[in-house]
DNA sequence: ATAATTAAGTGCGCCAGCGAACAGACAGCA
DNA sequence: TGCTGTCTGTTCGCTGGCGCACTTAATTAT
């Protein structure tokens, strides 16, 4: 594994608050080391902590039928592991696993509530990540449906390195294989015939990205509506402050 | 059309409150009558109304690629539209359409969000049914992946019960074919199959179902799964209340 | 009564993805 | 040095769903 890393600038999310509230909220948190294909949370489990990923990539995974199911979202420095704590559950809904190495702030559930309560700006911006989320789900399904291995390996790359905030990382095409919800073999195919239009290149995990408009190009359109769902909610001005 | 309705009881969100709470509630509310094949909304209008189906049925369908895309959530008299206002979004976020006629309370964004200030019960009421449709739309992004058409037509079906509370209802196999965003050709063959197990009989939109325990074992167990999670997320103790 | 419209069923060739099994290629380790 | 495990590539037959075009039947409109 020799890819590169660009630190990112901490957590999106927490990013909103004020330094003195960051600073406030980061006492009540530990940074972690997350490790591939650790399995952070199984459905059924309390909700323990909630995770704020730094550099690493958290993704939700839904099993069916016994088999391993596919992936459903993607978590990187933009978003958080544990929202549905804050809509009233405290059982974890959907199995969450390390799907590329690297950090994040942890926080007790009991602590995030409570910090929560004192940080509506926080609560207002995580707020709106849960419509992008959902939103973002939304197109995931039709996109499962709809789109072919290819467009969507290409999608799901350009995805991986938005949260890696690097070209360069490392990713089996088995575990692409997972995440897309088809065969190692669909990936082999879809990955050949990007590496032959020389978008992308890998060897044996080590995937590069060569050629990112060229990715786009080739990545169904569902890529930039995630983008543009994004853009258009976490930069929408705060309604609840106008009342 | 001939299907017999049974009314439902009001609409469940609304039910968690108490008599006099709902009374007050009510009174900013409208008694609306929706039609068959209403688009409510559009994508990117501003959120004017937040909608309660009482035996009416509200689809949210994604588009994708110019094609009419499918449907990816049911809304009925368990739920609400318009969830994303209480996330702090007030631009609608996916297109809305009337899935099965019938009555709707309609209230106004803005009388919505400002009675919720007052209401805590029906905000945390709400909150968990926003649980629900995520993992509800979680569920149905890995049943588009991975089962047949005959299974999901049974998911539908059986969906559609109980939201109209009766077992026959109003409802083309063109219809069904865009819920379920596959051909009509293909909800043909998978009804006529349903038909000869004896399980539902339908002539020209009057569809009816026969054998309900069959239908269940015939359709996917992502029904089952939808249940349940309805029933653990929406019994749960009030977990802001202990605090 | 006739025509037009809507709902449902049939047939045909096509293709993406599946399951299964196997082959090469590179890495780390003894 | 060779062994073993991991990662990637290839083949083959199969099937569910697709696009397209046409038929039949029931309902509504003129």
């Amino acid at each position: 594994m020799s890819s590169t890393q660009v630190k990112s600038a901490g957590n999106s999310l927490l990013n909103s608050l004020s330094k003195k509230e960051q600073h406030r909220f980061m006492a009540h948190c530990e940074l972690v080391q997350l490790n591939l294909a650790d399995v952070i949370s199984h459905v059924g489990d309390p909700i323990q902590h909630v995770y704020f990923p730094l550099d690493s990539i958290i993704s939700l995974v839904n099993p069916v039928d016994g088999n391993a199911g596919m992936e459903v979202a993607l978590i990187g420095n933009e978003g958080m592991l544990g929202i549905t704590l804050m809509l009233g559950s405290d059982v974890t809904p959907i199995k969450a696993l390390v799907q590329s190495e690297g950090t994040v702030l942890r926080i007790a559930s009991q602590a995030f509530l409570t910090e929560l309560e004192l940080l509506p700006a926080l609560r207002l911006q995580i707020m709106r990540y849960i419509c992008v989320s959902f939103s973002q789900l939304v197109q995931t399904t039709v996109c499962n449906r709809f789109h072919v291995v290819e467009e969507r390996l290409a999608r799901l790359l350009l995805m991986i390195r938005d949260r890696k905030h690097s070209g360069q990382f490392y990713i089996t095409q088995e575990l692409l294989a997972q995440m897309l919800g088809v065969r190692r073999v669909g990936v082999t195919k879809a990955a050949s015939s990007l590496q032959l239009r020389k978008l992308i290149s890998y060897t044996r995990g080590d995937m590069k990205i060569n050629d990112i408009a060229g990715l786009e190009n080739a990545s169904c359109i569902c890529y930039q509506t995630d983008k543009n769902i994004y853009k258009q909610i976490l930069h929408t001005k705060n309604m609840f402050e106008i009342n």
